[in-house]
DNA sequence: TATTGTTATACTCTATAACTATA
DNA sequence: TATAGTTATAGAGTATAACAATA
């Protein structure tokens, strides 16, 4: 493994420059989506949990996978949403042990909402034309490693 | 080119794209911090208020603060610093209201040794160009509405 | 036997309010 | 009176381990 990387990417000061930049973008986002939440009466956890909902009934362990959490924790937080009625329990047909947890309407209607006043990024994207935006976009996914998606698969409205 | 404000960057999927892009750096740079803390036996706030600390000598008011939380908070996160020899309280000689948390020796150690494993992004960025780097800082200093620094800012080359 | 969800437990972080010691 | 830090309290998120129901 004999490239330099290590040494140039470590000390390099535009790399430090961006590595920071980064750092004020993941405080700025944290800080927004925690402020929307609230604003919903949520917790952060919570306000990710009917985010993934809205999207359709899910097993109970696959939303610990997506939070990166223990299974055990989500108990608590489906138990919270569902006795605000903005979630429910459901039984899995196929699978008796599997309990799906979805969002009522209330729910979806929440997490709509909740959607809408996430700003962050879109301001501050606005100040940027369609060109730097690109540009912008292929350099993050490059970052990410991420291929660039053929399509992304339509969000559906 | 007249940017159309409101319109375009709430529906345009360009910049859709670009948010979900942001909200995979934050995740992958809460997960890897997080990561790192552990790596230490520290929480995330811990490490938080750590890296503070290794920079000087912080009245407790000051972190809370910086972290964006209550005062009352950050008694507890000191302590459990203080009782593993982490951080120590000082008096300050200005006010004798004023107590500043310190890094300890050890503290600073560990701090370094965080800040070592804090991978993220250094690798990721590799794999651009310096002008590409250079491009990439650009369009995030303004979408942060950042005053590019006097003096990193040299575009010379 | 293995898996899913839950319960029980303990710890940390969080906000709020009341307290103390200074200013 | 006002400010800095603390304590007390309660709620929420977290991991671990043990458990019931189902596969």
């Amino acid at each position: 493994m004999g490239n330099l990387r290590g040494m140039t990417s470590r000390t390099d000061p535009l790399t430090l420059e961006v590595v920071e930049l980064i750092g004020t973008i993941v405080a700025r986002y944290h800080e927004e989506y925690e402020e929307a939440a609230a604003k919903h009466a949520l917790t952060g956890a919570q306000a990710r949990v009917l985010g993934l909902l809205s999207r359709g009934p899910t097993p109970m362990r696959r939303i610990a996978q997506q939070l990166k959490c223990e299974p055990s924790n989500v108990t608590g937080i489906v138990d919270r949403l569902e006795s605000r009625g903005l979630a429910e329990r459901r039984l899995d047909p196929a699978d008796r042990r599997v309990k799906l947890a979805a969002a009522t309407e209330t729910g979806r209607e929440t997490a709509e909402r909740l959607r809408g006043s996430l700003d962050f990024a879109r301001e501050p994207l606005a100040g940027l034309s369609a060109d730097e935006r690109t540009v912008l976009r292929d350099l993050l996914q490059r970052m990410l490693g991420v291929t660039p998606q053929p399509e992304s698969s339509a969000p559906g409205h």
